[in-house]
RNA sequence: GCCAACGUAGCUCAGCGGUAGAGCAGCCGAUUCGUAAUCGGCAGGUCGUCGGUUCAAAUCCGACCGUUGGCUCCA
């Protein structure tokens, strides 16, 4: 047989050849820098057959691929490691079970079923065992075994999990193996592709931490113990992504907000309901005033629907269905029982049928800044990015069939605008479509031209889209903006969905040029999603440095000593008059101490008032972006900062 | 919900069977000072809650509550 090398070469080889044996045919120093093998492109290892006539290219330590290796054969150097902890604790090879072991971002996992719970130490064990199985350079062999054989050896070890998994490949796939460190070592079911000895793994891997996880990802199956680690080619990148780790830490919403002072909770009032104190508060209202505007000039009209709704509307709108687990429990009163607001949808619904609307009303944009309880899992509560009450700005959109391009064109205007103004530039839109199983509502060809009108209107705006079939909601499909924060963490954020079934099933109607009655389609959509979420993402975004508008606290003033304290005063004075939120140090406090505690809030601007300031009509001031500025005219200081104020901007420029 | 770790003063944390500690913040006093912590004093906690073991529990055990990380990136 023969392969076709990148170079264009053809390289003839004894049938069955591996991959080994295309490096050494090669030359004898590839053939020890080999690591693995790409086939037609696809990663493939050493040990594996090559196929005749594919094209082949051989990786070594630089090539990109070699870590995805390198971290699945740690994930079975892991796996040999903790059997081997347990081994010399007296537990049997039948008492310790393997599940998965992947290769995933930056590093891997391995799952494992075992006799008692890991800790920590245990972690450090492991850790410093996988180090010295490395040192060992332990060969990896890789077997097939026939399906029968493959089950009886896993059955004679009383492993359910590669029973399982090997009843679960189809049929006619070759079931592979491998081995390192011989009989006495560590074998397992695996597809591959690995390095060709653990010597080739890079040392800079370190376990990060141990957490359930249910078999398979599904709650009914047994939970087992995964171990996650990750792993690097060099110490440089190891180290970055521990410092990374650091650095999102630091810039955790949750410290944060304590230490801006923005929010709290209490126990007293209960897990995911967070309470905000008087900056926090500010922020939100900012941040609503900001959207409200937006939505004004866009021709949206606010509404108001207040917190608890008849179940009844909920049973109709279908909610009760479909989503009861995530609601609050029922409040009975005598005969009416009410729910908690989870969304705003059926409340918007009977406010358009509380008035007559024909064609000319249409679209019909409705808005509300509403508060919806939702009963998240204990478990999925997470500072203020998973609440159970939260403040959602949302929208519904009633219009034609016709109005859905431009309407979602409207709508993605708005989220990108917000989006830009938030400084969130790197987004894409994930456009959630029908799959072809059957629990989508309306018909074919409905889905069909709405999902025309969609690509139509994305092409339109020239926002980049990843399409998913399969994911949209039963009622119709949607877009989900996905942005990523400073750190290239990814949020989802807005989304606009398109509604086929709740108007009708709530009775919406609107009269039609023709004079028939007619249902609307509903786009329901929101910005930022919940308040409380995005404060929390664009926090942890600016690492609480705030942009001038949003900030609490616009202006300190620091006077040098008490005697500038009425300068002070007057300064705030002046400040407030121009729409600026400013404060005073605190008496009696010195002043390096009332710059650091200002700088600890992160407030933009901080201004030392002194005798030279108060002769002259100035002031002086540090910022983010000027350090130490002295001289600056009162008047020019105040118009520049209410300015860049009003005007949302992201990063000021220092003053002219 | 499930698994693990954690829960001590407003915050950060020490103490881990023998009567509760520090720094910061707070309060009082002194200091009046040019761009990230002035000095001294005072006060502050039924150690998350409930129960158990013990002569004795913040410390050991259990339940509950809360927080954090994780719960398919499929051999």
């Amino acid at each position: 047989m023969h392969v076709l090398l990148p170079d264009g070469k053809q390289l003839e080889l004894p049938e069955h050849a591996t991959g080994r044996q295309v490096a050494e045919a090669i030359g004898p120093g590839l053939a020890r820098a080999a690591l693995g093998v790409r086939v037609d492109g696809r990663l493939s290892d050493l040990q594996s057959e090559v196929p005749a006539g594919a094209r082949v290219e051989v990786v070594t330590k630089k090539d990109d691929d070699a870590m995805f290796l390198a971290r699945h054969t740690l994930a079975h150097v892991m796996a040999q490691a903790v059997q081997e902890l347990f081994e010399a604790e007296g537990y049997g090879r039948s008492q310790v079970h393997m599940g998965i072991g992947p290769v995933i971002e930056n590093g891997f996992y391995y799952d494992f079923d075992l006799p008692r719970t890991l800790n920590p130490d245990d972690l450090e064990k492991i850790e410093a065992r996988m180090r010295e199985l490395v040192k060992a350079d332990l060969p990896l062999q890789k077997y097939a075994l026939p399906r029968d054989e493959a089950l009886a050896r896993y059955r004679e070890l009383g492993d359910p999990y590669k029973v399982e998994l090997i009843q679960d490949l189809p049929e006619g796939e070759t079931i592979t193996f491998y081995e390192q460190g011989g009989e006495e070592g560590f074998t397992d079911l695996c597809r591959g592709p690995h390095l060709p000895r653990t010597g080739a793994v890079p040392p800079h891997f370190k376990l990060m931490s141990v957490a359930g996880a249910y078999w398979r990802g599904d709650e009914s199956r047994p939970m087992l113990q995964r171990v996650y680690g990750v792993a690097f080619a060099t110490k440089e990148e190891l180290e970055h992504h521990l410092w990374q780790l650091e650095e999102a830490k630091k810039r955790d919403h949750r410290k944060l907000g304590r230490e801006l002072k923005l929010f709290t909770f209490a126990d007293e009032i209960g897990a995911g309901l967070p309470l905000f104190l008087p900056r926090g508060e500010i922020v939100r209202h900012e941040m609503e005033r900001f959207v409200r505007e937006k939505q004004t000039e866009h021709g949206y009209q606010h509404v108001w629907t207040g917190h608890l709704v008849k179940e009844e509307l909920y049973v109709r709108s279908g909610h009760i269905a479909n989503y009861a687990d995530d609601m609050f429990p029922p409040m009975v009163d005598g005969d009416v029982t009410y729910r908690l607001k989870p969304m705003n949808c059926p409340s918007h619904m009977t406010l358009f049928n509380s008035q007559f609307y024909s064609y000319r009303d249409l679209p019909l944009r409705m808005a509300e800044f509403a508060t919806l309880y939702r009963n998240e899992r204990s478990g999925q509560l997470s500072g203020l990015t998973r609440v159970r009450s939260l403040t959602q700005d949302d929208a519904h959109i009633f219009c034609t069939e016709e109005q859905i391009q431009e309407e979602f064109a409207l709508a993605l205007r708005i989220v990108r605008e917000t989006l830009d103004t938030y400084g969130l530039k790197d987004y894409y839109v994930q456009l959630s479509l029908r799959g072809d199983e059957g629990k989508y509502v309306a018909d074919d060809e409905k889905w069909e031209r709405a999902t025309q009108a969609l690509r139509a209107a994305l092409d339109s705006e020239g926002v980049d889209y990843v399409e998913a079939r399969g994911e949209a909601a039963f009622y119709g499909p949607k877009a989900d903006f996905m942005a990523s924060d400073a750190l290239g963490r990814e949020w989802q954020l807005s989304t606009i969905q398109v509604d086929f079934i709740q108007p009708s099933r709530l009775g919406c109607e609107y009269v039609a040029e023709d004079g028939s009655k007619r249902t609307p389609v509903v786009l329901h959509r929101a910005v930022t999603g919940s308040t409380e979420r995005f404060l929390g993402v664009i926090l942890e975004h600016f690492a609480g440095d705030l942009p001038l508008w949003l900030a609490p606290e616009q202006v300190r003033v620091v006077p040098i000593t008490d005697k500038h304290r009425d300068g002070a005063m007057r300064l705030v004075e002046r400040f407030e008059a121009a729409g600026l939120r400013a404060g005073v140090a605190d008496e009696g406090e010195r002043m390096n101490a009332a710059v650091r505690e200002a700088e600890l809030l992160k407030i933009p601007y901080i201004v030392i008032l002194g005798d030279k300031e108060l002769e002259q009509g100035t002031v002086s001031f540090r910022s983010r972006k000027e350090p130490n500025r002295n001289g600056v005219p009162v008047e020019a200081f105040v118009e520049h900062l209410s300015r860049n104020a009003a005007g949302r901007v992201l990063e000021i420029s220092p003053l002219g």
